[in-house]
DNA sequence: CAGTATCCTCGGAGATACTG
DNA sequence: CAGTATCTCCGAGGATACTG
């Protein structure tokens, strides 16, 4: 381990990973890649994913500067979450995770399942 | 979201995605994708893991098919962690966001500060 | 529509000690 | 060396209700 990389738990790449590490931003970058969406967009893309949740992660990667939003302050309100060129980056190496999680995942299934009667 | 892809919550390519999103998997795997290592190499390698969760992660990992575990059975116990080729296919996706963290980190930081100064 | 505010629970994960 | 076994606690995150 030299310092300075991620397996350096005292350094902010570290933090920076957890940030990646986020199995809701995983899906949220991904997501934005594909298109600009809203809020209620972003609940109904997501399965599972509470409104709580949802702001909270937003917040975190608008924070970081991955995401941008866009109020248009008019009534009712209207939001828009964008992805800032950092976000895109990123959001293209997360997207290729996604899709290795939806070619692979029966493999891991019967792994698992291998796993689990091997040892009963 | 179509049904048997990420964003659906009860198709299994989620829980591919979960295993993914930790943060001791997304630095174990690259860490053996380096090179194949014992036990207490992990644990000087990967800063701040703890015992408990190393074992626990390699566990989980050696479950899903993408870690051999290979025991020498010798006095003392000898053990090496390897990358199956599957784990290897995911270990490259997952370096490429360890670069990414370590690449874009102040930047990030650098985003978090203006963030937070413009609310003061 | 796009959020806050509160409450509450469950389990992730650290610390410590022990074992084959 | 490579792990288990316990105990413990803190906070992530769900449910629900409210607001501009």
């Amino acid at each position: 381990m030299k310092s300075g990389d991620v397996y350096d738990p005292t350094c902010s790449a570290r933090d920076a990973l957890e940030l990646i590490a986020s199995k809701w931003a995983m899906l949220i970058l991904p997501a934005l890649r594909e298109e600009p969406m809203r809020n209620s967009a972003l609940l109904r893309k997501i399965g599972g994913i509470s409104q709580k949740m949802l702001t909270q992660t937003l917040r975190e990667l608008e924070r970081n500067g991955l995401v941008i939003r866009s109020d248009k302050q008019t009534r009712p309100p209207h939001v828009e979450y964008t992805l800032s060129p950092l976000g895109a980056s990123l959001g293209d190496a997360l997207s290729v995770l996604d899709r290795w999680a939806e070619r692979h995942f029966t493999a891991l299934d019967e792994a698992r399942e291998r796993f689990d009667n091997e040892r009963v």
